[in-house]
DNA sequence: TACGTTGTTCGACATTCGCAGAACATCGAA
DNA sequence: TTCGATGTTCTGCGAATGTCGAACAACGTA
């Protein structure tokens, strides 16, 4: 992640924002973090090589769902909650509840 | 659409609705109808070639966005919005919000 | 300095997707 | 019954996607 190139809300893409949550994984790891908190994502457990999460993280980075920060080695993600709410209202909220109900992605989880 | 196979509300899945949507061709004809009207597609205008229309129709059916119809030689297709409502509430009044501030899949059109 | 941890990047591969043209099926109309 | 209109299906192709293992880079620590 040496260049995060996290996008400005103007250039988010409505369709690429749902392409990104249009995967389990990431569905997942995005209902993970939709408390708000920041979480290091050497916690996170997901059924998938951790160069495939890797990428996964960098499909919601780029399509402007999530936030990653550096620190030293380990890297912190979290939910662009805001940015989102601005550029689609209304939009992560309901599919988060949708994933909810759904419980999708509930193979993704966070060790202690 | 000799099968028209349209799911249940309960057999919908968040994931297979957001893939759908997340086409600008298939968003596009969602927007057009996303009045209530039901249209029939001869009356539908997209950048694409009928096979291709045809097997786009065919992801937003099979995901339960929309309900095909078919009268004689021609077939109508309107969007079954209480349907997803039921399953997945605000969900498609955002993403329809979203798109039209966005404009995605301005290049569908309805001709008269 | 050497090592272990953490995350990225690089092939590689199988699958799926978007797209088009051609052939086919179905129905109404001449 | 023959023809035209309408939509589906088949086949093919290039691009993208999800997945993995291996190699790599960056950083903290023993």
């Amino acid at each position: 992640m040496k260049d995060p190139r996290h996008p400005a809300p103007d250039a988010m893409s409505l369709t690429r924002v749902l392409a990104a949550l249009s995967d389990p994984v990431r569905l997942g790891v995005v209902r993970l973090l939709a408390d708000g908190a920041e979480l290091g994502w050497g916690e996170l457990r997901a059924p998938v090589a951790k160069s495939t999460l890797s990428h996964h993280m960098k499909v919601l980075r780029d399509a402007g769902v999530t936030r990653t920060r550096q620190e030293g080695t380990r890297c912190y993600v979290r939910l662009r909650s805001a940015d989102l709410e601005a550029r689609f209202p209304a939009l992560l909220p309901a599919i988060l509840d949708a994933a909810a109900t759904d419980d999708v992605g509930a193979d993704v989880s966070v060790a202690s």
